[in-house]
DNA sequence: GTTGAAAGAAAATCCCT
DNA sequence: AGGGATTTTCTTTCAAC
């Protein structure tokens, strides 16, 4: 399940986690390989699923998606029936950009994002809280968003 | 600061927001247009900054950072002085992937990656926690991680 | 002003040592 | 693992609508 990376590996994966537009090229000059070695490299971290994808990253504000809320979640049952059948609607849900499941005063946390303050509502009543496993839920606005990255450290 | 998108557009976007190693002319047949067109917006989309960038999305549990912890902060002083120090340094600490700024019981939602169990315990009492503009912080471990995507439905 | 076809440049991919 | 040929894709140009 663990895969081990060497410095090489670990160069190149923090230089396409920030951009993947490099080509090997420019990463085989900053990570002191040859292109080739970096194309090979690149298709095994592929291959073996630590490369899971690209994407191309928007500024949400520009679009005007502007709203970021964070939902904690309560199940009117914890059972993993309930829970899997919340789990399948979630990842449905084109609003909800983020949700882990959690231990303690609620079940789940999420991140939704959505253009403005009626389509929040529209989610949270008209979907969220129209589910049959949800219990309660607690939201808050984000006022800003003060970090976001996709990349994480290899250390 | 808000942009137009057309129909065209909106399509190009979902699709490179799924997936940026498509290819123009892949693009261009699922959109109903010609390659050069798909080239030429999406270099005016990164012009005005919708695209922010294109990045690589790895397997954080491949490569064993697999503790997500949810961390919510509370100021020692809530003025803008205060907010702009703990902010600067909330932007350089690598095991923070993302940091919003709310209201109510707390100031800030963390979402933080680490190793293990260890790195998180060093990360809060050595870090966070020793930062002078920190009061008080509540954690919670992420269980799982039932649903993650960087793209935004664009309606 | 926007489109598409086709040429030219650049990069990715594959082969061979 | 690296150098170089081949293939694919990106970028630019230019003519048409």
């Amino acid at each position: 399940m663990n895969i081990a990376l060497d410095a090489a590996d670990k160069k190149i994966l923090e230089l396409i986690q920030q951009d993947a537009t490099l080509t090997h090229q420019e990463i085989a000059d900053r990570a002191g390989l040859s292109s080739t070695s970096v194309w090979r490299r690149i298709r095994n971290l592929e291959e073996v699923g630590v490369i899971r994808g690209r994407v191309a990253l928007l500024d949400a504000k520009k679009i005007g998606m502007q709203v970021n809320a964070l939902i904690s979640v309560r199940l009117t049952h914890q059972g993993l029936e309930t829970g899997k059948k919340f789990e399948e609607f979630i990842v449905e849900q084109p609003e909800v950009m983020e949700c882990y499941a959690v231990v303690g005063n609620y079940d789940y946390a999420l991140i939704v994002r959505v253009s403005n303050v009626e389509r929040f509502e529209k989610f949270l009543s008209g979907t969220l809280l129209s589910h049959p496993a949800v219990a309660t839920s607690t939201s808050s606005f984000a006022l800003r968003q003060v970090k976001y990255t996709t990349a994480v450290a290899l250390d």
